[in-house]
RNA sequence: GGCGGUGUAUCCGAAUUGGUACAGGAGGGGGCCUUAAAAGCCCCUGGUCGCAAGGCCGUGUGGGUUCGAAUCCCACCACCGCUACCA
């Protein structure tokens, strides 16, 4: 008797004799069709965890399947090692970022080739490691080169927990650092940029060519971006006597055609002239109040919505450049410095802000756009002068409609994108007092951080030249290794480090004491894996041409837009820079849902972690496997339940048995000739419907689905072996059944289907580099067919017929079929849908 | 408030994109094997009416389009996610 399936026995036996061999080490081979599969690089954080189990299996199961499918598969893995966690960790148990993180790495590479995945390690990167952050160093210098790095003062983000600035993409909502969920300050200080938003208007418009990309993350990136077209707008500045002055402030307006109604003007309280208007005025006083309040305003504050709208008038006044009129400048809360120019245009007829503000401070509200149903149209149709100084609206109106009380344009259909826009718009132009113009909300990337752990940026600080580049000869700029964390130490407290020489002058000077956001070291990591141990260079870029761009990414949806965002960046870059022949890096995406436990997703904080490696210690890594992708569509989030564990050991052990058993009952080989019989048929054909299901299904990523129908397949064996006595069955077919379903089990469980297909079938050569059984559709066709009677769309009967039947004699037995149902009444309509079902419509 | 997603059996979920709703697993029930249990193997498992054949109802709710709707359209409800004073 064979023995039972045993995991821990075989698993183990086969990673070592994997590793050995080299199974997983892939070169190029030009001519032969290539494929990435990549799953974003983690952490080490020493645990591996549900979600990266779920991640790397799907990851897995494709590269394995597409390996076997004849394809030259890169599936490499790394990690993203430089960040604050490290540095944390080392300060509460007193060791060294580096310790930690390197043996975290090892921790968890055990932890990974214990789940049995299929990476070639050779390639592996590691952020930390000096050899790759030179590079990152190189991409900086290069990126200055072309005039993508700026160093700027701005309003920032500052985290006081982990005592860095941070950028836009990594504030939450609510104002919540990304990292440890601590209320992020404003901050005006001087940092490093790369100017993302050079790119804004590609970034935004080649979302289309990427079919293979989840619509919403698609549609994250674009509001993340958030293009808006619409003008600028000089309006005249006066002065404190009210005269106008040659000075000019510049406002962004998505509705110029509004600009008549414009009653109020409004400063941010961060605004740079709010000083100047109101110094030594008696209006300094309150607009003092209404600075300060923003200032002591958080974020948390602003984003509920909840904060209410304060404004002080500065006494000053500036002149509408459609009216000559003059309008009153406020500093109110509800403008902000980061998005346009930090200056509104308020028109309270057509803006609910406006319109809300102007109620609270008795600002007048004239109509200027009116809905062609409004009863305010008869009276103001025509209208060109200012007559109406209030709306008898409740809220504002921005929907289309025709100008009114707007000079030589009344009259105008307006609306978003509406011809009072262009028409107002070209006016301004021809005045040179506006322009049309658009405005993104994206902001540039802030990449400078105030922490150890990270790619020293490559400057230098020289009193006479200014800012300077580390020369190309010079890097690496080599992270020292004796700064005491512990302590809280960084590079600025490290004068052996930040003492130098001006490469320019050779004066003395300081080096850059910043380190590099760690998401500059994920955005061209998939990169340097096709050539990650050249040392000459970034990559070559035939090697980067072969595999790149990635074919498959796989990753968990946080990354929508911060790493995503950032890497479309880099390679158009990159491209520009003659490195790479597109543009985009990722050709599918494939978000996973989250693990979730309770209804919450696993986190240690709320305690509702079950760890895999102790499912692996009690059912072995395949099992685990299997069971993680069987329990929901990749893409769908996950409720992790113990229920069904026992079920998929269980049949696997039912898989085990049955090849097992086979393999005895062909030992002394297959020489009967095969039977033939219906029940035989009906297992062959079984046999290539899974198969060309289960090749169907990954393609889609359903694994879930995929399994199901190998567990079909199971059981249409047991059918078999249940119906036809032992000495009576077709011997060639039901080891060719063990031995294809050996084959289609590889990539969801390694380890069993390498130990089945070796020790069991006793086979040379490892399954995984066994050729994809083939797909055989007339095979799996059958010959005939169970159909559907329909009499006005309810199903009165079922009718088996062969499957190659003429139409005709379908619709003459399907007649036959439901006859009792035709009696009385008139057939208006037959449709015959092959295979399905006859429609038969009475009257 | 805006954008997006989801809703199918007791539970997780199928339904190859408008064609026989509920595959597969879990859970539940029954049987075989066994002195017994475990394991294994087999069968049943949406509601309702009916002795049965079969009928009727059923994919969050209500409408619509269609010979035919879980799938498309409209309105609404619930939950989840992202985003948020973006001028």
């Amino acid at each position: 008797m064979a023995r039972s399936y045993d995991p821990h026995s075989i698993e183990p036996k086969w990673q070592e004799a994997w590793d050995r061999d080299g199974l997983y080490a892939v070169s190029e081979e030009p001519g032969r069709p290539s494929y990435y599969v990549l799953e974003m690089f983690p952490y080490p954080s020493g645990d591996i965890h549900m979600g990266h189990v779920r991640n790397y299996t799907i990851g897995d199961v494709v590269a394995r399947q597409l390996t076997m499918g004849g394809h030259k598969v890169l599936h490499p893995m790394g990690w993203d090692a430089f960040g604050l966690p490290a540095e944390n960790a080392a300060i509460k148990s007193q060791t060294h970022p580096a310790t930690w993180t390197y043996g975290n790495i090892e921790k968890q590479t055990a932890s990974f080739k214990r789940m049995g995945f299929s990476y070639d390690w050779n390639r592996k990167v590691v952020s930390s490691d000096v050899d790759y952050y030179r590079w990152g160093q190189w991409i900086f210098l290069k990126f200055w080169e072309r005039g993508l790095v700026e160093r700027k003062s701005s309003p920032v983000n500052w985290c006081p927990s982990c005592k860095t600035v941070l950028a836009n993409e990594q504030v939450l909502g609510g104002g919540d650092c990304w990292r440890c969920h601590s209320q992020v300050e404003k901050r005006e200080l001087e940092q490093w940029y790369f100017k993302i938003t050079e790119y804004a208007q590609e970034l935004l418009d080649s979302l289309d060519q990427l079919a293979g990309w989840p619509e919403r993350v698609k549609t994250m990136q674009a509001n993340w971006i958030g293009r808006s077209e619409g003008a600028e707008v000089d309006f005249t500045l006066c002065d404190a006597e009210g005269e106008p002055t040659d000075r000019t402030i510049t406002v962004f307006t998505t509705r110029p055609d509004t600009l008549f109604g414009c009653t109020f003007f409004l400063l941010a309280p961060e605004h740079p002239l709010v000083h100047e208007l109101v110094h030594e005025t008696e209006y300094a006083g309150p607009v003092r109040a209404v600075v300060d309040a923003a200032a002591r305003e958080t974020a948390v504050e602003r984003a509920s919505g909840e904060a209410e709208k304060v404004g002080a008038f500065t006494g000053r006044y500036v002149v509408n450049p459609v009216n000559g009129e003059k309008v009153p400048i406020w500093v109110s809360n509800y403008v902000l410095m980061e998005y346009g120019t930090g200056a509104v245009m308020a028109v309270p007829c057509g803006d609910q802000r406006d319109f809300e503000f102007a109620r609270k401070y008795g600002l007048a509200i004239p109509p200027v756009v009116v809905a062609e149903d409004d009863t305010l149209l008869g009276e103001l149709r025509d209208q060109r002068e200012r007559v109406m100084d209030d709306v008898p609206w409740d809220v504002a109106y921005d929907g289309p409609g025709l100008m009114v009380q707007s000079g030589q344009f009344t009259g105008t259909p307006t609306g978003k994108g509406g011809e009072g826009m262009r028409a107002v718009t070209e006016w301004l132009a021809e005045r040179g007092q506006g322009r049309f113009s658009v405005n993104f909300r994206l902001r540039d990337w802030l990449i400078s951080r105030q922490r150890y752990w990270g790619n020293p940026i490559p400057a230098i600080h020289c009193a006479a030249c200014g800012l300077v580049p580390v020369p190309e000869d010079q890097l690496p700029v080599v992270l020292p290794s004796d700064v005491d964390v512990t302590k809280g130490e960084t590079l600025a407290d490290h004068p052996e480090f930040y003492e130098t020489t001006c490469p320019k002058c050779g004066g003395v000077a300081r080096r850059e004491t910043d380190t590099m956001d760690t998401f500059t070291c994920s955005s061209w990591y998939y990169f340097r894996y096709a050539d990650a141990r050249n040392d000459q260079a970034i990559w070559d870029k035939d090697k980067v041409d072969y595999w790149l761009p990635v074919d498959q990414y796989i990753g968990g949806i946080e990354h929508a837009i911060l790493h995503l965002l950032y890497s479309r960046f880099f390679t158009k870059v990159f491209r520009d820079m003659g490195l790479c022949d597109f543009g985009e890096p990722f050709t599918n995406l494939l978000t996973q849902g989250m693990v979730r436990m309770d209804g919450e997703v696993m986190s240690k904080s709320k305690g509702n972690v079950v760890a895999p490696e102790d499912m692996i210690a009690e059912y072995g890594a395949d099992t685990m496997r299997a069971y993680i992708l069987f329990m929901a569509p990749p893409d769908k989030d996950l409720e992790w339940s113990f229920e069904g564990i026992d079920g998929m050991y269980r049949w696997l052990s039912r898989v085990w048995r049955l090849v097992a058993e086979t393999a005895e009952e062909t030992a002394s080989g297959c020489g009967v000739a095969a039977s033939g019989d219906e029940a035989a048929k009906t297992l062959h054909r079984e046999m290539h419907r899974v198969i060309g299901k289960v090749t169907d299904d990954v393609s889609r990523f359903q694994l879930n689905t995929s399994i199901a129908a190998l567990m079909e397949l199971t059981n249409a064996a047991y059918d078999y072996r249940n119906s036809v006595a032992q000495g009576e069955r077709d011997l060639p077919l039901i080891r060719d059944v063990a031995e294809n379903l050996t084959k289609l089990l590889a990539p969801y469980v390694p380890h069993m289907a390498e130990e089945l297909w070796r020790e069991i079938l006793g086979k040379d050569g490892s399954v995984h580099q066994q050729e994809w059984p083939a797909f055989d559709a007339s095979a799996a066709a059958a010959d005939v067919v169970e159909m559907a009677v329909q009499i006005n769309g309810k199903v009165r009967a079922r009718i088996s017929v062969e499957a190659d039947m003429q139409e005709e004699h379908v619709i003459e037995v399907a007649l036959t079929a439901a006859s009792k149902w035709l009696e009385d009444v008139e057939v208006k309509k037959v449709l015959v849908v092959a295979g399905k079902l006859v429609s038969i419509v009475v009257g």
